[in-house]
RNA sequence: GUGUCCGUAGCUCAGCUGGAUAGAGCAACGGCCUUCUAAGCCGUGGGUCGGGGGUUCGAAUCCCUUCGGGCACGCCA
């Protein structure tokens, strides 16, 4: 259905026509000033020098083609030109009762239904994840289910760094760990075992102190490159080793990630396209994309309105290995041929800003995409502690995420354990819904491309803007509705009444705002509009439910129209959190 | 050096396709629980929107400039 500020330009337009003016000029948007009107137009104050007349004149004339509006109570002209606008109960009523009875509340779905391969998490293989890597997790996952919501077939790929040196390392230290396993043995012909010779904790312990080894010793690294040469050119057991090790990766990496709503459809990563990197560099040279400078293999990527200088794209270094620019365009060249996408999103921090500038145009000029495939890069700012510098633990080491989850949720755990009646179990599973939303809302509730400041007693707090006080909200509606079907109400069928004062006037006007504000996050692929959405339908919430007795209200066909209220906001607001990626319990 | 992003209340942030008196949350202070969850609601104080120019009837918003900060700038990812 169309947006209420379309439906209010429409209307308003007509009356400037009417009044024989430009109907462009009905332009409504919400009032800024709401002590004063609930929308305004501006038309007339920007069509003054058009028609050479004051403004306040030409904003009576349309005034005056409103007097009998079905649609707005209220048209006011103020000076200097300003028209001032209510919206008659009645009208916002069939607008309410639209929405309500629409899928996804009246949004409208895309006319061209993209497909969208959506590149985030960051993980690799071996290396715990660390709190680096919530954001692009958080944020990945609530732009593909933003993405899906608004209509359009989203495809989450994880994306691993599976392959490369560090995966040499892990097989070098594991080697002088355990020199006479068998998949050393170059001779061995059978069966490697089924299970890992290893835990996922080994692993994690074996990667660091391989890495520190070979920054030290030179005869290290050189054997760890020798493993990743021969784990590359498909040595039966380094191969059979490394299947171990990215199983028993990837099984923490998904306990990890589920436990923070977190899903893949694809975990796919950069060994994939190994065997497909012949095939691209060929390409690149026969269709003379690449040259060879300073002995690496580059694609120039300048363009004449440059401002700055734009340095080549590289594909393969001097010595002819490849590198992340070599996995990146020929996962691009497999994406394009398995799914044949409309659009590549890649959320990476946004320092690659520059590299993938880079990887994009060489994708373009090598025509490993098609001339209307959009290829976007989401750079997130960084995550820094209360100190306003990179978040690091108390004694100035990393955190790992799986830390950070537990604390969070062990916090919660305590504070529900402290202000509510509720049995442990039960607690537990609220105490990890609510940590969710906290990490989530928190991180979230800023936009994508900033910095922002971690600071996890906020995000935990019970009051103010925090996923904790959305879900509350949530949970008082529920509650509400509970007891309404307790006392013998059914929820189904419900009519709904002109708004009755102004508290839930205001309510209404919120909910009304959905389909707008859902579009505008889906189009600007911004997560923190749905937060900013959210926190004020919530406010509009608390303050109607402080004002209105529902369950006490006796006239029952008002008490209808209000359970049918509560009915909506909760759906609106649960489907808002879920495209944020987090739940609310039904208690708390 | 070049490019880029940012600078809004004590702190953390919205608002930025120009509109009336710049908004939230936290922190401070003061009210509201015999009634549907007080993780709530209501109120008070707190600002030359980094500085300076310009465009405009009108600028936090657009342009220029300047100061301060973050980040990136070929063989890492």
């Amino acid at each position: 259905m169309k947006k209420i500020l379309e439906l209010l330009s429409e209307e308003m337009g007509k009356a400037f026509e009417a009044a024989g003016y430009d109907k462009a000029l009905g332009r409504v948007t919400v009032s800024n000033r709401p002590d004063l009107c609930e929308y305004q137009c501006n038309g007339a104050m920007a069509g003054a020098k058009q028609y050479k007349k004051a403004p306040i004149a030409i904003a009576g004339d349309v005034a005056a083609q409103l007097k009998d509006s079905s649609v707005f109570s209220q048209v006011q002209a103020v000076a200097p030109g300003f028209l001032n606008l209510k919206l008659s109960e009645a009208y916002l009523l069939e607008v309410i009762q639209r929405m309500a009875s629409e899928p996804k509340f009246g949004l409208e779905m895309p006319e061209r239904r993209k497909k969208i391969i959506i590149d985030y998490g960051g993980a690799n293989v071996a290396k715990p994840l660390h709190v680096g890597h919530i954001r692009s997790a958080v944020i990945g996952e609530s732009i593909k289910r933003i993405c899906r919501y608004a209509g359009h077939e989203v495809i989450g790929d994880v994306h691993l760094g599976d392959w490369g040196l560090q995966m040499g390392l892990v097989i070098t230290g594991l080697k002088d760990r355990q020199p006479d396993l068998v998949y050393f043995d170059e001779s061995f012909q059978g069966e490697y075992p089924a299970e890992a010779p290893f835990t996922i904790s080994e692993l994690e312990e074996i990667y660091p102190a391989a890495s520190a080894k070979s920054k030290e010793d030179p005869e290290y690294k050189a054997r760890a490159m020798e493993a990743t040469f021969k784990l590359q050119s498909g040595v039966r057991g380094y191969r059979a080793l490394w299947r171990h090790i990215l199983n028993v990766s990837v099984e923490d990496l998904k306990k990890n990630y589920a436990s923070l709503n977190v899903e893949f459809d694809l975990w796919k990563g950069e060994s994939d396209v190994h065997d497909l990197i012949p095939k691209m560099v060929a390409y690149m040279k026969d269709n003379g994309y690449a040259h060879l400078s300073e002995g690496a293999l580059v694609v120039d990527v300048k363009e004449e309105t440059d401002t700055k200088e734009i340095p080549p794209c590289m594909i393969l270094k001097s010595d002819g290995a490849s590198l992340y620019n070599t996995t990146d365009l020929a996962t691009i060249m497999e994406r394009m041929e398995q799914y044949d996408p409309d659009e590549i999103i890649y959320v990476v921090d946004k320092r690659q800003d520059l590299y993938f500038e880079q990887v994009f145009r060489c994708a373009r000029k090598t025509k490993l995409v098609k001339p209307d495939t959009q290829l976007k890069f989401l750079g997130f700012g960084t995550m820094n502690g209360a100190d306003g510098k990179p978040f690091k633990t108390r004694d100035g080491g990393v955190m790992r995420l799986e830390n950070l989850i537990r604390e969070t949720k062990e916090e919660m755990f305590k504070k529900i354990r402290e202000g509510r009646e509720m049995s442990e179990k039960e607690a537990l599973l609220v105490a990890d819904q609510v940590a969710v939303s906290a990490l989530k809302y928190g991180d979230l509730s800023n936009q994508a491309s900033k910095d922002y400041v971690f600071d996890i007693d906020r995000f935990t707090s019970f009051e103010g803007d925090t996923g904790p006080y959305i879900l509350y909200t949530i949970v008082r509606i529920k509650s509400i509705l509970n007891k309404y079907r307790e006392q013998g109400g059914s929820l189904e069928n419900l009519r709904m009444q002109p708004a009755g004062n102004e508290s839930e006037k205001a309510l209404e006007m919120e909910l009304v705002q959905f389909n707008t504000m859902m579009q505008t996050a889906a189009e600007e692929t911004a997560p923190h509009k749905v937060c900013g959405y959210i926190y004020d339908l919530a406010n509009a919430f608390n303050h109607f439910y402080h004002e209105t007795r529902i369950l006490g209200e006796e006239d029952a066909g008002k008490k209808e129209s209000l359970i049918a209220l509560l009915v909506l906001t909760k759906d609106v607001l649960e489907a808002c959190i879920d495209v944020l990626g987090f739940e609310a319990p039904d208690k708390m």
